[in-house]
DNA sequence: GGCCATCGA
């Protein structure tokens, strides 16, 4: 097939030329004829980019999922090289072409000559990023592992912290003590079917898991709940699942499967598992995120994100597909997996042979035993390195120059070359000037010392510049990675021996009363503190110091942090809930409820958007809307676009408003040039919504082009980013019968759509720079990153209201307050929106009759 | 003239 598609090339050069010296010398050739020309030679440039492209896209998964897999046929092999040399011979060519040097700045792996990329050197630095999953199980850390657990077993001051707790759980204890017994009897009967490399089985049985097997496979077929307490090194996510599927639980056709928080966990485990089982990735064992699903109808084994499970109750309520329901890092206690919580205890009810097992890594099981009633604990003891933890004597005032200070002692009294820094900050501001001080000081320090790398590190840096913390420390020098909370769980970093822990994160709460979201610094959580601890101790002993008193450690942490589904906007999660036909949310069964408060917001705000009636039933819109994977007011944006007829404009803005704001990239250096390129999508105060389908467009105009977001000072991860999320949206169009239609020179009709969507988020000029929203009147601001913030136009519709030093509304378009009456007749009336009468403001105002 | 923690569909 590849062959073809070369030929396919040589083909396309063929009739090119053909296609000039016809050109030339047909006198008689129409003039559409020519036209025809032109245009196919455009669609095959277009085309090879696309092929290209999508060879490049394969080469990067196979190495990405394949990697260390020996059990690839020759042919397999073959297409790979082949595919690889293609995509390299391409990029060669492209990067003669391209000579791109914009805001990208050039680090190890794209330093070949010519500016080609070193695809093996990118590929270790990738997958580096994902290092967590992998090392948990890789077979040679496990073997390493376990040779070091031979020699000493210790367990971290973490560890010993939580044996005070471990009475709490004693009759679980024993429950794990008297199978332990039963597990050396009947070890040699399980079933070894699955593994033919000996080396595999053996790194199998090193984990700490596999003592337990027969034990915890007792405990499934005793119990229809099972809360598993195992620690991370245990193997309890790849080795559970196996169990289960080798103890026959998928015999009778159904599925096991297994959710992650994050993408790239579930896509890696996926991976490790088909390894050691011997079969083909999205085969028996696959996995299904959002934008990819590699499974197949032989997959008997999947993982998957806690959303993607949500969304399957919509078409399997059910889920009657599944014999095993595996919910793995419970105790993150993410929004979607609080919702499947509730969900899934329900389905167990009524399916009595459903399995389920909800894994945690924290010892707060008891809770979930009670929320699932009384459920049996299971525990696996982990594996990990000591960590010693330092407090401060007496608190300090700035954590930050602190935190600077115990880097360099860090740096200055510890022996050189023995492990990296690694320091827990709030943002990137922080991480900025902190990043400053520490090479001005370093400088200051001479040559005397060895030399101190500083990498920050936050998810909204470009990849490029990401990649750098992954780069071996060079020899005798130290690396300080300045991270914010990203690197607490979702990223892992090799060689981390110290960590320095400022006690504070930024957390998002949500006020349902005012709507406002709150993004602000606040302590962190003690299991947070001891997640962030556990960092140094990954590849050997570590240290870390925390720079607060253990006093305020004991006394002034929360022992977790509070829940997602509490403190965040609900809109999403009720509509979901009332189109699975569950009406009464106040007194529905979560394990942590949240706010009445907030859930009435969410019931007022779907009410409003038409999604439910006033019996709180769900509407015909409301089932539409929930089809898409959005927040309501974007869906209702969306679905509200069929009538004006610009659906196609209308899932573009949706697209780039659910990537967030990381589409304009500023760095420091280059402020003008970021400036200067922002300035050209923001002329004419169209506002940011057109501002942002302009620049989508812009990019699809240059054929997606990396180059052009280069030039101009856009994130491409961003962008892809968004053109996924479009091109789904565009699927789910046809599902709930919206024609794509096109009408972008309209802008009052794509206005008109948006405020369709977010009338609610109306506000009006109150005096200077001050704006007051129509409902639950407030103060707030024009943010400064929007491109209206000098205009001040009297009435605006906004995307988001964040409070981070002022109430900031975010993403905002210029209204004319008719249209408010127009688009929203049932919420604001007339005399709610006249510019006259401006003095005061009516109680009530804008709740016509919404109650 | 002042900035956006982190995931997920």
């Amino acid at each position: 097939m590849l062959e073809r598609k070369q030929k396919n090339y040589t083909l396309m050069q063929a009739d090119d030329d053909e296609d000039q010296v016809q050109r030339r010398t047909g006198e008689e050739n129409s003039l559409i004829e020519n036209l025809r020309k032109v245009s196919r030679h455009e669609y095959l440039k277009k085309r090879e980019k696309k092929i290209v492209e999508k060879l490049r896209d394969d080469v990067e998964d196979e190495q990405f999922l394949f990697e260390g897999v020996d059990k690839l046929t020759e042919a397999e092999k073959r297409e790979h090289l082949y595919k690889q040399n293609i995509v390299e011979l391409v990029s060669k060519k492209q990067c003669l072409e391209e000579d791109v040097d914009e805001y990208r700045i050039p680090d190890d792996y794209d330093n070949l000559e010519g500016g080609r990329v070193d695809q093996n050197k990118r590929f270790y630095v990738a997958s580096r990023r994902c290092m967590e999953e992998i090392k948990e199980i890789h077979p040679q850390q496990a073997w390493e592992e376990n040779q070091m657990n031979k020699a000493k077993l210790i367990y971290g001051s973490k560890d010993r912290k939580q044996t005070d707790y471990q009475f709490v759980f004693e009759d679980q204890i024993e429950f794990i003590k008297a199978t332990v017994i039963n597990v050396e009897k009947h070890q040699s009967t399980s079933s070894e079917s699955f593994i033919s490399n000996s080396k595999l089985k053996e790194d199998r049985k090193a984990l700490p898991i596999y003592p337990y097997k027969d034990a915890l496979l007792q405990a499934v077929h005793d119990h229809q709940v099972l809360i598993i307490v195992g620690e991370t090194g245990s193997g309890k996510t790849t080795q559970i699942p196996q169990y289960l599927h080798e103890a026959g639980y998928t015999r009778s056709g159904g599925k096991i499967g297994c959710t992650q928080p994050r993408r790239v966990a579930a896509m890696r485990v996926a991976a490790r598992v088909s390894h050691e089982m011997g079969v083909k990735l999205g085969h028996e064992v696959g996995y299904s995120i959002r934008f990819e699903d590699c499974t197949c109808e032989k997959t008997v084994l999947k993982y998957m994100t806690d959303g993607m499970l949500l969304r399957q109750f919509l078409r399997e309520p059910e889920l009657a597909g599944y014999s095993v329901v595996m919910i793995d890092e419970a105790h993150e206690r993410t929004l979607s997996t609080d919702v499947l919580f509730c969900l899934i205890k329900d389905v167990a009810r009524a399916r009595p042979h459903l399995k389920l097992l909800i894994s945690s890594a924290t010892l707060d099981a008891e809770k979930f035993s009670d929320y699932f009633d009384y459920a049996p604990i299971f525990k696996i003891p982990g594996r990990r390195f000591p960590v010693e933890i330092h407090h401060i004597k007496e608190p300090i005032s700035d954590y930050l120059d602190a935190a600077v200070v115990t880097a360099l002692q860090i740096h200055a009294t510890q022996p050189q070359g023995d492990g990296d820094i690694l320091i827990f900050l709030t943002g990137q501001e922080e991480i900025e000037t902190a990043e400053n001080i520490i090479n001005h000081r370093i400088r200051a320090l001479g040559t005397k010392r060895a030399e101190l790398i500083t990498c920050p590190i936050y998810a909204n840096l470009p990849t490029e510049l990401q990649a750098k913390i992954f780069e071996p420390t060079p020899e005798g020098a130290r690396k300080v990675v300045l991270a914010t909370n990203i690197a607490e769980t979702s990223l892992t970093i090799d060689g981390i021996k110290y960590v320095i822990d400022t006690g504070f994160c930024k957390i998002n709460s949500y006020n349902p009363r005012t709507g406002t979201e709150s993004l602000l610094v606040t302590p962190i959580s003690k299991a947070s503190a001891n997640q962030r601890a556990g960092r140094s101790g990954r590849t050997g002993p570590g240290k870390c110091f925390r720079l607060y008193t253990e006093h305020s450690y004991t006394n002034d942490l929360e022992v977790n942090t509070i829940p997602e589904i509490q403190r965040t906007n609900l809109a999403n999660v009720v509509l979901l809930l009332k189109s699975l036909g569950i009406n009464d949310l106040l007194n529905f069964d979560f394990m942590d409820p949240p706010p009445s408060e907030a859930l009435l917001k969410a019931l007022e705000l779907l009410f409003a958007l038409g999604s439910l009636d006033k019996d709180g039933k769900l509407t015909k819109m409301g089932e539409r809307m929930a089809e898409f994977p959005l927040d309501p007011m974007l869906s209702k944006m969306i679905v509200a676009s069929d009538k004006y007829k610009c659906s196609a404009e209308i899932i573009s803005v949706a697209a780039m408003l659910s990537v967030g704001n990381s589409i304009f990239y500023s760095p420091k250096d280059r402020q003008v040039q970021a400036d200067n390129a922002w300035m050209s999508f923001h002329i004419g105060n169209w506002g940011d919504h057109i501002a942002l389908l302009k620049v989508y467009n812009s990019w699809k105009e240059t054929n997606f082009s990396t180059r052009w977001c280069y030039e101009n000072y856009i994130q491409v991860r961003s962008m892809k980013k968004a053109r996924d999320i479009r091109d789904q949206l565009e699927d789910l169009l046809e599902r709930v019968g919206i024609d794509l239609t096109s009408n972008v020179n309209d802008l009052e009709a794509i206005k008109k759509s948006i405020i369709s969507g977010f009338f609610p988020h109306s506000a009006r000029l109150e005096k200077n720079v001050c704006y007051r929203t129509i409902k639950n009147p407030q103060i707030c601001h024009i943010h400064h990153s929007s491109g209206l913030s000098l205009v001040f136009p009297r009435w605006v519709v906004y995307h988001e209201l964040v409070l981070t030093t002022k109430e900031y509304m975010r993403q905002i378009t210029e209204l004319k307050p008719e249209w408010l009456v127009e688009v929203a007749p049932h919420y604001y009336q007339l005399k709610d929106v006249e510019d006259s009468s401006s003095k005061k403001m009516p109680r009530g105002i804008g709740l016509a009759s919404s109650k």
